[in-house]
RNA sequence: GCGAGAGUGGUGAAAUUGGCAGACACGCUAGAUUUAGGAUCUAGUGCCAUACGGCGUAAGGGUUCAAGUCCCUUCUCUCGCACCA
């Protein structure tokens, strides 16, 4: 026996059989096809529940305890869904294109594909030994031909409908992982996997226009059931702001220069324009005596990476152009500088800087002496930026109005003059969606000499990932699939002619973007998923998953499926109706579980020393679903321990007789408490409250059946193998699993009578017991006559008194 | 800096609408049992006080008969964004 030794505790002695009974019921299910979904048509609409986890990346290191807290969450509610008449589609797969795998192959040469379905076989024993109720004939694998057939099929759409484009703009590249990473993989400056610092660099790129759905993501965000926190961060990464194009023409050459501003009423006060250093105009403009130190600048800043770019904020650097732009509202020359704090990513890439009025401008003047000039009343804008509210001032025709009417002039004034208009702008940037990377989705795209990109027929799908003898990525903005030649030459679906397939492939987003979409039909060879089964299951009712996809994957998938609404091949413009996020599980003692601190739980241990059962009790009896919590071994122990009183439970005598009302009345309690709080999935609460009931009839010698039964169906959702088990020691011989579930009287739950508490001033004096409704006027009474109330109001003046029927009576004196 | 969320015993936490703060569990204390037990069972366990009682939900203020819950100020922590013009 080494039960104990993974845990490093000893386990209590295994007083129920757990190993036997999971591995037991994890074989009827699997071999009596007990979870299969099926698109019954007499089940109306509102009883049909699509819950959805999010697919795990199948990763060397297996399964960490943060998995199965949201499988367990989502498996309990799917249970509790259909013993409660639901239909209930509840898939698994996994997210199998990814960049760990194809870096172990570069160290060992041994192909991605092997390590990955490696480790899927490995996750799906994993989760198996959990025992969750998913239809496995559904599974899918992003890395598959029959799925990503898919995925390019919808790239394809994409294209067709302009919504993906070849692009050369800077872009963020990791050094590390030799690939272009889109801005959401960015986090502090540095990559999100492998935390390198990034740089901007430019390569030939696939680009898709989310842009184009901005509005539409930011404004439906409203009609989705998810959290705040959640919705606040896609909002906020939208950014969308309202403002205006002004348009500066160079002094001299007129040549014409857009700046966007969110403040054009203070363009009075605008004393300098600022190019960021990759402006396409820099060259142009700057003059001769210039060249040397603008050149030397935008040299010094494409080699910073972002982050020395932002983190070096404090101190504002830039560079005189020589050349001058006139403000076109009072035709003043203000000189044109390059700056690396405007970014050309943002806006026109270039600004209209006010001084006076924004802090980094503000900054900036100062260091460089440029004229600093009020237009806003209400600080002293020499000593600082005044940011704040203010009239107008040194402003013409804007002089005395305040900010909303002066905005609103300004536009008006610049668009009369067609030197300006109003305009919204985004923080979001287009998706730039290839990588220079092997283990991905190829781009189902060619380049041919005389008719350009184009894209393979859709009968030609998929366009499947060939062998490489190497693959190290290039590093020089080639994928691998570049130097495989047999692959990479091709001919044109258009013209017969020679050409060159595209070697970027996908980002690992591509797959997750839709998988939930393949669930629904997921040996489907002719479509990417039937409509009728769109219309069947969609829009997904619940999704369960970790807050780190807040802006990639949910943004990502939102947008795809928006794409696909508009073409007609989904039933909703919203994929995921209500999203719930899990809390993070900490190591013991509340920091980050992580490798170095050698603090990482694997769940196999756990189900081997104490269960299966126990570990999805446990992980639901930690503390709401929803907020960060540490593990404990301890606690995991404990809701073992309750378990095992549920079996010893289990194996007393049975008894028919009517059982006490006490304990009807408890049951019933039980059941009420579990039904509320597994319908809103307080899986904690509802956990002790099934503890309370064994704590009330673990004191009897007899079992009640009527108790007991029950009982057995509120424990299945959360402990379904022991639930199973315990059914059929029941007699029963049937799967739980559609069993109805209990329902409670509530006439059975009232209380005869109620504890009253009697107060003064707030503090409780003494309680009384009365029969359940007595009526204030009574109320109030009693409690005026106990001795203790008595001789604590003696001397004082009774004010006035509350009372609360079954609850309290309040005596206020003074 | 901006945005969002959260602060309750020794620990994880609970508390429909403002109505007995701390359910349930861990840990701890004492006892029972001796069946190898770190198993099991019983009782106790917010803090201060021998007690009467008092004090307690980050801190301070407010509304109210009554505040963990509502309002204001401050502090701390977590998460996200970060020169976004």
């Amino acid at each position: 026996m080494t039960r104990g030794l993974s845990t490093g505790i000893i386990p209590p002695m295994n007083k129920y059989p757990f190993t036997q009974i999971e591995k037991k019921w994890q074989n009827y299910w699997e071999s009596h096809k007990t979870f299969k979904a099926s698109e019954n048509a007499a089940v109306p609409k509102e009883k049909r529940k699509y819950v959805l986890d999010m697919f795990p990346y199948p990763s060397s290191q297996g399964l960490h305890v943060g998995h199965p807290e949201g499988y367990t969450a989502t498996d309990i509610y799917c249970r509790y869904l259909r013993m409660t008449g639901h239909n209930v589609l509840h898939p698994m797969g996994f997210d199998s294109f990814g960049l760990p795998a194809e870096n172990y192959a570069i160290k060992t040469g041994t192909h991605p594909k092997a390590t990955t379905e490696d480790n899927i076989k490995r996750f799906t024993r994993q989760i198996k030994t959990l025992g969750f109720s998913y239809d496995w004939d559904r599974q899918v694998s992003t890395h598959t031909p029959e799925y990503y057939r898919w995925t390019q099929w919808i790239f394809l759409k994409l294209y067709e409908k302009g919504l993906a484009y070849e692009s050369e703009t800077p872009i963020n590249w990791c050094p590390s992982c030799k690939t272009g990473l889109a801005n959401e993989e960015v986090k502090d400056g540095k990559c999100e996997r492998c935390h390198t610092p990034v740089y901007r660099k430019n390569i030939r790129q696939w680009v898709l226009k989310i842009t184009e759905y901005a509005e539409r993501l930011l404004n439906d965000i409203d009609k989705l059931d998810w959290s705040d926190a959640i919705k606040t961060m896609q909002r906020n990464w939208i950014g969308r702001s309202e403002g205006a194009d002004v348009t500066f023409l160079v002094a001299g050459s007129r040549e014409p220069i857009s700046v966007y501003t969110t403040r054009p009423d203070t363009l009075f006060g605008a004393t300098y324009m600022v190019l960021s250093p990759e402006h396409e105009l820099v060259d142009k403009i700057t003059t001769a005596d210039k060249k040397d130190a603008v050149e030397a600048y935008r040299i010094q800043a494409s080699k910073k990476s972002d982050l020395e770019r932002t983190d070096l904020a404090k101190e504002k650097t830039g560079v005189f152009t020589g050349a001058y732009a006139v403000n076109p509202v009072n035709d003043k020359k203000i000189p044109i500088w390059v700056a690396d704090y405007v970014l050309i990513s943002y806006g026109s890439g270039a600004i209209m800087a006010v001084p006076a009025h924004d802090t980094r401008d503000w900054e900036f003047a100062k260091k460089f002496n440029l004229p600093i000039i009020e237009v806003l009343q209400g600080g002293n804008v020499q000593e600082a930026a005044h940011t704040g509210e203010g009239n107008h001032v040194n402003s013409g025709f804007l002089d005395g109005l305040g900010k909303e009417d002066a905005i609103k002039k300004m536009i008006t004034w610049l668009e009369e003059r067609k030197i300006g208009k109003g305009t919204v702008n985004y923080k979001l940037r287009d998706w730039i969606f290839s990588r220079q990377r092997y283990w991905g989705e190829p781009i189902p795209l060619v380049h041919c000499d005389s008719c350009g990109i184009v894209p393979l027929d859709e009968k030609d799908l998929p366009l499947t990932l060939p062998d490489v003898k190497s693959y190290t990525p290039t590093g020089t903005g080639e994928s691998p699939l570049a130097g495989i030649d047999e692959w990479v030459n091709t001919t044109c679906p258009k013209c017969g002619g020679p050409a060159k397939r595209e070697t970027n492939t996908m980002p690992q987003w591509a797959g997750s973007c839709w998988y939930y979409l393949r669930y629904l039909d997921p040996h489907n060879d002719k479509e990417f998923a039937s409509r009728d089964k769109i219309d069947y299951w969609m829009p997904v009712d619940l999704y369960v998953g970790g807050a780190e996809h807040a802006v990639l994957h949910l943004l990502y998938a939102r947008f795809w499926h928006k794409v696909l609404f508009d073409i007609g091949a989904v039933n909703t413009d919203e994929p995921f109706q209500r999203l719930v996020n899990q809390g993070m599980i900490l190591g013991e003692g509340g920091v980050k579980m992580s490798k170095s601190l050698g603090n990482v739980i694997n769940p196999d241990d756990i189900i081997n020393d104490f269960g299966a059962d126990t570990m999805r009790l446990y992980e639901m009896f930690m503390g709401p679903l929803q907020v960060s919590k540490p593990w404990s071994i301890k606690g995991v122990a404990g809701v073992h321990r309750f378990l095992d009183r549920v079996w010893r439970v289990s194996e007393r005598e049975l008894s028919r007789e009517q059982p006490p009302a006490e304990l009807v009345k408890l049951l019933h309690q039980t059941i009420k408490k579990v039904s509320h709080d597994t319908a809103n999935l307080e899986f904690n609460t509802a956990i002790s409250q099934m503890m309370i009931f064994i704590n009330g009839i673990f004191k009897e010698e007899l079992l009640y059946t009527n108790l007991w039964e029950p009982f057995v169906l509120l424990l299945a959702p959360y402990a379904p193998h022991l639930g199973e088990e315990l059914w059929e020691k029941l007699g029963h011989s049937e799967t739980l699993a559609y069993a109805a579930w209990p329902s409670w009287d509530e006439n059975l739950i009232k209380e005869d009578t109620a504890e009253i508490v009697v107060q003064i001033n707030g503090k409780v004096r003494t309680k009384l017991h009365l029969p359940a409704g007595t009526v204030k006027e009574e109320l109030e009474k009693t409690a005026f006559a106990q001795e203790r109330i008595q001789s604590l109001l003696e001397g004082k003046t009774v004010v006035k008194t509350i009372v609360v029927p079954d609850k309290l009576v309040n005596i206020v004196v003074r």
